[in-house]
DNA sequence: CTGAAAGCGCTAACAC
DNA sequence: GTGTTAGCGCTTTCAG
């Protein structure tokens, strides 16, 4: 186990550090005899060339880091995976850390991940970062960065997305195509940058098939509850009769919501559809199943990676790196709380 | 941006590299006036020290790597947060791996993460890890290893576990203690130590309250699936009537048995009583809501790397470690499928 | 009190 | 073809 380096090798070689180097990369100025040699030997002892000492040397870490709101949520956790798993392909490592949707931490984060010498970081901002100075003068500086998921457009770079706002459009259409004549929706906090689209989307599409378009019946939740989304179930139960269709800009409201409603009754789907967003596994559990929007987090984390990966490499040969935003599709599925 | 260097402090102060860097860490024999000096322009000019070059010199990376069996499942995305959160505590990053309970893959990650110099590794095995050489050997080696959650019993090394046979005898005791007379059992595959735990709990609880073990009610799922559940259910309730309670590994094929029970218009709890493993998310969200046995995955992350941080300081100092297993306790949530 | 020098392990330009 | 040398940035004896 004790680690087995260039030198060993070339004493008991009685070669140079340097020739069993470049013999080991196979460098053309290397004869045969001596590269067969050299690899044998190394392959033998099992010789792993010391990474922090190439590092050093290459200045660079074959690392990049990745902060991400919140650990334990499924569509995040899908991303992480996504994330190691293209990263591993390309022989880089990922660090992971979590801003826990905080401002400070994102930044701190992000500072503990340069002074490790990551080659680029992947964020996702928190939901109450407003500042963006710590993002552009890194980008600034030349550093790779990019972002997925909950983006801002006033950073330059290159970014990921779901369209939230097509996906939104969609989800609604299909409940007014289904013959939902007033639908509700339940949008989240101000801030993320996906929530005003799916807001959006859900504007869109009422406009597009001349629905009217009624502010007493967005409801905003206050938290990421089950309970939040009962109340809102019971707002509308009491004051809103007519809404006949409910557009949730997350599954868990959007059950919460669902089973608030059948405590006084309401039949799901036949009196009211209900429509969520994300796919997490509790959509299949409700009951009935929760028809809802399936965001690509494992896609998403893939190309995530994949364009961090290229815009290290277009830095490293000094391309000039453009920056793009992929949108991802966000499907539909449909399963039993719509008609 | 551009990374400042001891040098460069060295040179603008006309001082040696020596001094620059030995005054930043506050040795003593560097003249108070000289480390103000020099602490002054470090902070000014923003100097972080250069991690790699540390980490080569010191030996020692102040990062560790985590090898998860998957990474998008709620305890264990738990896990990865307590680790993340500790770690950062003590000022260690963590490479974060998913082994896709594959033996191969578990093997390789370890390669990876050893090849990046990390100091230490936490591991839950695979469900298909049957040869424990590759731990064996690193840890016979002096390489700090900490296993957690899905450990081996042939592996010598700290461990971290939940205690799952008690907290399956107490899920089996609850069942018994609320009037359940015939309680099936559903385990995991045969494999995994957990597994195995759980099912010795409910047959040390079933001895206890003197209840016969009856074999024909023991299913085993095949897959962790909710419509695995749902057909154990079936079975149980075209073989099984005199069933009364159910114990289930894990909490999706617990509320899968549960919907597939009401699939037959049985009555949670008050005909069958259902108790799961693990309080997922998905347990809040059934109806009746699941009552469960809560695995402190937080925690349990924050342990195993408490445990890693103090062998890895106990070997940097040649102290003698000791292993030892701790283990959490896992606390019964009863909720509404059990009477 | 300060600095020169060696070295962590590897790479690459340059000489031989 | 092979080896020498310098150096990535930092730490730590050991002289001075």
């Amino acid at each position: 186990m004790a680690k087995i380096t260039l030198k060993q090798i070339a004493e008991t070689l009685g070669l140079s550090i340097a020739t069993v180097s470049k013999a080991l990369k196979d460098y053309d100025d290397v004869s045969p005899t001596t590269k067969a040699k050299v690899k044998a030997l190394a392959e033998s002892l099992n010789y792993k060339p010391n990474f922090l000492a190439q590092s050093l040397r290459n200045q660079e870490s074959k690392t990049i880091g990745l902060v991400i709101p919140e650990i334990v949520h499924h569509f995040f956790a899908s991303i992480i995976s996504g994330v190691i798993n293209a990263a591993k392909k390309k022989g880089y490592l990922v660090i992971v850390l979590q801003s826990s949707e905080s401002y400070e931490f994102e930044k701190k984060q992000i500072e503990l991940l340069l002074d490790k010498n990551v080659d680029g970081i992947l964020v996702s901002l928190a939901d109450n970062t407003v500042n963006y100075k710590h993002l552009s003068n890194l980008i600034e500086s030349g550093f790779p960065i990019v972002l997925y998921d909950k983006i801002s457009k006033s950073v330059h770079c290159s970014k990921v997305v779901i369209n939230d706002q097509k996906a939104a459009f969609n989800a609604t259409k299909y409940l007014i195509d289904s013959g939902c004549k007033k639908i509700a929706h339940v949008r989240g906090p101000l801030k993320p940058q996906t929530t005003i689209d799916r807001f959006i989307g859900y504007k869109n599409a009422l406009k597009e098939y001349d629905m009217e378009f009624d502010k007493s019946i967005v409801f905003e939740a206050s938290n990421l509850s089950l309970e939040n989304g009962q109340d809102i179930a019971k707002e509308i139960y009491e004051n809103h009769k007519e809404v006949d269709g409910v557009f949730a800009f997350t599954d868990l409201t959007a059950t919460g919501v669902m089973t608030g409603l059948q405590k006084f009754n309401v039949k799901i789907p036949d009196e009211i559809s209900i429509m969520g967003f994300s796919n997490w596994l509790i959509t299949s559990i409700t009951s009935p199943k929760l028809s809802t929007i399936d965001q690509p987090g494992f896609e998403m984390g893939k190309k995530a990676f994949k364009l961090l990966y290229k815009e290290i490499q277009n830095r490293k040969a000094k391309v000039e790196v453009e920056f793009k935003t992929v949108e991802l599709p966000a499907v539909l599925v449909i399963r039993e709380s719509t008609r």
